[in-house]
RNA sequence: GCGGGGUUAGCUCAGCGGUAGAGCAUCUGCUUUACACGCAGGGGGUCGUGGGUUCGAAUCCCUCACCCCGCACCA
C-alpha cells in the first residue's frame, strides 16, 4: 500500500512541478524537497521529542473529531461545518416511580442509547421536584439519573431538558466529567453501533440505527414530535463524511505556549501580514487556540517516535531504543499512529535547510524575506510555521506574509469537478500561453477571489500578440541593436520623444511602487495601459512619419529609432516578471546586453526623464486629433476625406511649435493642410482646446438633423457644466475654505468652458449653407 | 453570536475626500503596409438604503438591507 502511495506521490508531485515549470517559476529545482525526505524526517523526530520532553506534546484520552470513513482522528481545523437541513426529535423519557415523562430534544436519536443522564437547569422551577429521580432510558433496560447542570442547559431552549451522551458529544463529554457520569460508547470507529447499543441495534451503521431507533420509539409511543431543524453539521474536510465526536487516546500539542510568541511577532510588526485585513483573523485564532491533535490513524506519514513495552513503559526517542529502560525487555513496539501532515510542514522553513545542524544553507536562507501563499492555509500552515520557527530557531521564519486570493470561476464560484467549472492551468497554457495566464492572474489578484474568466485570459493573450507585433514593427526599422545603441541625448529629442520617455518614466515609477506594495494588479494594469494605449496607440503612430522619412532628416530618423529601441527595451524589462517567455524572446531579438532578460536590471524611474511641458503639449495635440476624428465619423465623412484645419495661436513661440509639429496633426488626423493664424470660411466648425481656437473646414455637406442635435447637445452639456462651476465659484465658503489650487482649477475650468461655448455657439444652427 | 470582507457600466472588478475608471461585452466606421488577437469613434453608471460630517463624499462616520468568508454555538 505504501509503495502505491509513493507512486501516487511521484505522479502528482511531478504534475505540480510541471505546472510550476510551465508557468515559468524560476526555482532552483535541485533544491526540491519533500517532507518525508530523510533530512526532514530527522527534524520532525527532533522537534517531537523536544516538545514531548518539555511537556508540550502529550498523549491522552480525549474527545476528538473522528472521521469514520478515513478511520482516523482529525484536528479541529480539518472539520468543515455546514448548515444542514435536519430534524429535531422530541423523545419522552418516563420518570421512574412517577406518572410524568421528561421530553428531551435531539438531532441524533441514535445516540440516546448511550445516554447516562438527563439534565435540567438548577433554577428551572418546572423540574425541581424531579431532580434526583431516575428516568427509564427507552429501548434499554437502564435507568439514568436526572441531574442539574447550569453550563450545559439553557432553560429557554426546547423543553429545557437535555439528554447527556458523554461518549458521543463534546459538550456532553464535558458535562459527564463535571458530574462524574459513566461513558457508554455505542458507536465504533467505523460508524457502526456497538454491542453496548443493545441487541436490536448492534452492528447497524449509525444512519440505519437512527431510522431503527426512531421506529422503535414510535411504536412504543415515546416519540412525541419530529420537526424540521436547521443546524450546522461537522464534515470531514478531506472526505466529506459526517464527523463523529469520539473518545480516543491521541497525541496533542499544547499550542498555547507556542502561540504567545507567534502573536507577539505579528503584533510588534516583526512579521508583517498583508493584506492587513487578515491581521484580526490571525489574532482571533491565535488568541483562542486549542490543543492540536497531531496523531492520525493512517499508514502514510511520519510515524510517531514513541515505543511501547509490554511492561507498560513508553519511550519517546529520536532513534529506536534498543531495550526498555524499565524492564530491559527488547520487544518494543513503535507507535503505529503517524503525524498530521501539517506537523512536518510547520518545520519546512528550517527542516529543508539541514536543521538541526547549523548548516550554511540555514545561515543563508533562514529566515526568508516573504512568504506568499493562499489565505486558506493561514492557520494550517502559516501560523504553525511562525510558532515552530520561533520555538526552534529563535526567530520567525519570514519577515512578511502576503496572502493571495483563491482562484475561482468567472462568477466567483469555487472550482469543483462536480460543478464542471475547473480550469486546468496546463490546458490554459496550451491554449493561450503561460504569459497570458500569468498576466491574467496578476491583474486579478486584488481581493479574496480571483475570478478567472476565459474572456479575460483571451484579452491578455491578445496583449502578448500586441507586444509581439509592436516589436516586429520596431525590428523593421532598427538596424542597430541594444548592444551598440548609443545613449540618447535628451536635448536632441523632439517633443513626442520627450513625451513618451516621460510617460514611460511615470509608468515605471508607478509599477515599482505597486510592486513594493504587493499590488500586482495595479502594476500589471499600469504596464498594459502604457504599452498598449500610450506606446502603441500614440507613440508608434506619431513616430511613423519620421521613421518612414516622410518628415524630418536622417538624423531625426536615427533618433526616432533609438527612442523606439529604448522604450521597447525598458518596457520589456518592466513586463518581464509578468510575461517572462515573450519578453525574453523579444529582448534577445533586440540584441540583448545580458545573456538573459531575467538578470537585466529592473527599470527604475529617473527624474531626468520627466517632462511636464512635453506631456502638456502632446496632450493638446492628442485632443485636437481626437476632435477631428470624432467629427469626421459623426458627420459621415470617409477616412480618405481630408480637411483644412486652422489654429489661432496668439503666442508667437506656441505658434512656431505647432507649425513645426503640424505634421502630427496632418498625418494622425488625416488633414489636407494645417494653417496657423489664417482666416477661415464662415461655415467652418469651431472649437477651443486648451486656449487654442480651432477651425475645421469640412466640405459643404448638409448636416442631418441628428448632427445638428449633437451640436446642440454638446452646447447644452457645456452650459450645464459652466453653470455648475459658476455656482461653485459664487459660493464664498468654497472659495474661502477649499485649497487655492482647487479653486484655481475650477477657475481654469470655467475659462475653458466659456471659450469652448463661445466657439461651439458659432456652429449652432447648422453650417450647411 | 463574534470577527472580517463586500454591494460602482450588461459581466468581472479597480478607484477610497476634489469634474465617475479598466478588461470583456455592446454600437458605428475602417483591407490607415506592426497587429482585424487590429485601428478609429461612440453609447452605457442618481457608485445598495437612509442619515450625518465637510466648501465639497463613490471615497470619512452612523443606520438599515442583502451577499460572501472565517470562528464559535446549535438539546
Amino acid at each position: 500500500f505504501v509503495a502505491k502511495v509513493w507512486e501516487w506521490k511521484e505522479d502528482h508531485g511531478n504534475q505540480i512541478k510541471e505546472q510550476l515549470e510551465r508557468l515559468g517559476a524560476s526555482c532552483d529545482w535541485t533544491r526540491a524537497r519533500f517532507t518525508l525526505d530523510e533530512g526532514l524526517s530527522r527534524a520532525v523526530r527532533h522537534v517531537f521529542v523536544t516538545l514531548y520532553n518539555e511537556g508540550l506534546i502529550y498523549r491522552d484520552l480525549a474527545m476528538v473529531n473522528w472521521c469514520p470513513r478515513c478511520g482516523t482522528a482529525i484536528s479541529d481545523i480539518e472539520v468543515e461545518y455546514k448548515d444542514t437541513e435536519g430534524k429535531l426529535y422530541l423523545i419522552d423519557y418516563p420518570v421512574v416511580g412517577d406518572e410524568r415523562r421528561l421530553t428531551v430534544a435531539t438531532t441524533r436519536p441514535e445516540t440516546m442509547l448511550g445516554d447516562t443522564a438527563v439534565a435540567v437547569h438548577p433554577d428551572d422551577v418546572r423540574y425541581q421536584s424531579l431532580v434526583g429521580k431516575q428516568v427509564a432510558l427507552p429501548l434499554t433496560s437502564r435507568t439514568i439519573p436526572i441531574i442539574t447542570d447550569a453550563i450545559l442547559v439553557d432553560p429557554e431552549f426546547g423543553t429545557g431538558v437535555v439528554k447527556i451522551t458523554p461518549a458521543h458529544d463534546k459538550n456532553d463529554y464535558e458535562a459527564g466529567m463535571r458530574n462524574e457520569l459513566p461513558r457508554i460508547q455505542v458507536i465504533d470507529e467505523a460508524g457502526m453501533m456497538t454491542d453496548a447499543a443493545g441487541a436490536l441495534f448492534a452492528g447497524l451503521d449509525r444512519d440505519a440505527a437512527r431510522i431503527a431507533v426512531v421506529e422503535a420509539l414510535q411504536s412504543q409511543g415515546l416519540l412525541r414530535e419530529v420537526k424540521a431543524h436547521q443546524h450546522s453539521v461537522a464534515y470531514c474536510g478531506k472526505c466529506d463524511a459526517v464527523v463523529e465526536p469520539m473518545i480516543s487516546r491521541q497525541w496533542f500539542v499544547r499550542v498555547e505556549a507556542l502561540a504567545q510568541p507567534a502573536l507577539e511577532v505579528v503584533r510588534s510588526g516583526r512579521v508583517e501580514v498583508l493584506p492587513e485585513s487578515w491581521l484580526s483573523t490571525y489574532y482571533n485564532w491565535m488568541e483562542n487556540i486549542h490543543d492540536w491533535c497531531i496523531s492520525r490513524q493512517l499508514w502514510w506519514g511520519h510515524r510517531i517516535p514513541a515505543w511501547y513495552c509490554d511492561c507498560g513503559e513508553m519511550i519517546v526517542s529520536e532513534e529506536p531504543p534498543a531495550s526498555c529502560p524499565s524492564c530491559s525487555q527488547d520487544t518494543l513496539r513503535q507507535e503505529t499512529d503517524v503525524l498530521d501532515t501539517w506537523f512536518s510542514s510547520a518545520l519546512w522553513p528550517f527542516s529543508t535547510m539541514g536543521w538541526p545542524e547549523k548548516t550554511a544553507d540555514l545561515q543563508a536562507f533562514y529566515p526568508t524575506d516573504t512568504l506568499i501563499t493562499g489565505f486558506d492555509i493561514l492557520f494550517f500552515w502559516v501560523a504553525r510555521m511562525i510558532m515552530m520557527g520561533i520555538r526552534f530557531t529563535g526567530v520567525p521564519p519570514f519577515r512578511r506574509v502576503f496572502l493571495n486570493g483563491l482562484v475561482r470561476d468567472e462568477h466567483g464560484q469555487k472550482m469543483s469537478k462536480s460543478r464542471g467549472n475547473v480550469i486546468d492551468p496546463l490546458v490554459i497554457v496550451d491554449e493561450y500561453g503561460a504569459d497570458a495566464l500569468r498576466f491574467t492572474l496578476a491583474i486579478l489578484t486584488s481581493g479574496r477571489d480571483i475570478p478567472l474568466a476565459r474572456s479575460r485570459i483571451e484579452g491578455y493573450a491578445a496583449f502578448a500578440t500586441k507586444i509581439w507585433n509592436a516589436t516586429r514593427f520596431a525590428l523593421m526599422h532598427i538596424e542597430q541593436d541594444l548592444q551598440s545603441a548609443k545613449p540618447i541625448l535628451r536635448d536632441e529629442l523632439n517633443a513626442v520623444e520627450r513625451w513618451i520617455l516621460s510617460r514611460l518614466n511615470t509608468a515605471t515609477a508607478e509599477v515599482n511602487r505597486a510592486l513594493s506594495n504587493f499590488r500586482f494588479d495595479e502594476a500589471a494594469n499600469r504596464i498594459y495601459q502604457f504599452f498598449w494605449h500610450e506606446f502603441c496607440d500614440w507613440y508608434i503612430e506619431m513616430s511613423k512619419p519620421v521613421l518612414s522619412g516622410r518628415h524630418g532628416d536622417r538624423a531625426a530618423q536615427e533618433k526616432a529609432k533609438r527612442v523606439l529601441l529604448e522604450v521597447l527595451d525598458r518596457s520589456l524589462r518592466l513586463l518581464h516578471p509578468f510575461m517572462p517567455f515573450i519578453t525574453e524572446e523579444l529582448w534577445q531579438k533586440l540584441g540583448a546586453r545580458e545573456p538573459s532578460i531575467m538578470i537585466a536590471n529592473y527599470p527604475l524611474a529617473e527624474e531626468i526623464l520627466e517632462d511636464a511641458g512635453a506631456e502638456a503639449v502632446i496632450q493638446t495635440i492628442q485632443q485636437i486629433i481626437t476632435l477631428v476624428r470624432t467629427l469626421r465619423l459623426e458627420r459621415g465623412f470617409a477616412p480618405k476625406d481630408r480637411f483644412r484645419l486652422n489654429l489661432t495661436i496668439p503666442d508667437q513661440r506656441d505658434a512656431q511649435f505647432f507649425q513645426s509639429n503640424a505634421y502630427l496633426l496632418l498625418e494622425l488626423a488625416r488633414l489636407s493642410v494645417v494653417t496657423i493664424n489664417e482666416s477661415v470660411r464662415d461655415d467652418a466648425y469651431r472649437d477651443s482646446i486648451d486656449g487654442l481656437e480651432i477651425a475645421i473646414e469640412f466640405p459643404e455637406k448638409v448636416l442631418t438633423e441628428e448632427q445638428v442635435e449633437r451640436v446642440a447637445r454638446d452646447i447644452e452639456k457645456l452650459e450645464q457644466d459652466l453653470a455648475a462651476t459658476e455656482v461653485q465659484l459664487e459660493n464664498e465658503k468654497f472659495v474661502g475654505r477649499a485649497p487655492a489650487a482647487v479653486v484655481q482649477q475650477v477657475r481654469d475650468k470655467r475659462q475653458d468652458l466659456m471659450a469652448r461655448l463661445e466657439k461651439l455657439r458659432q456652429n449652432a444652427g447648422g453650417n450647411a449653407s
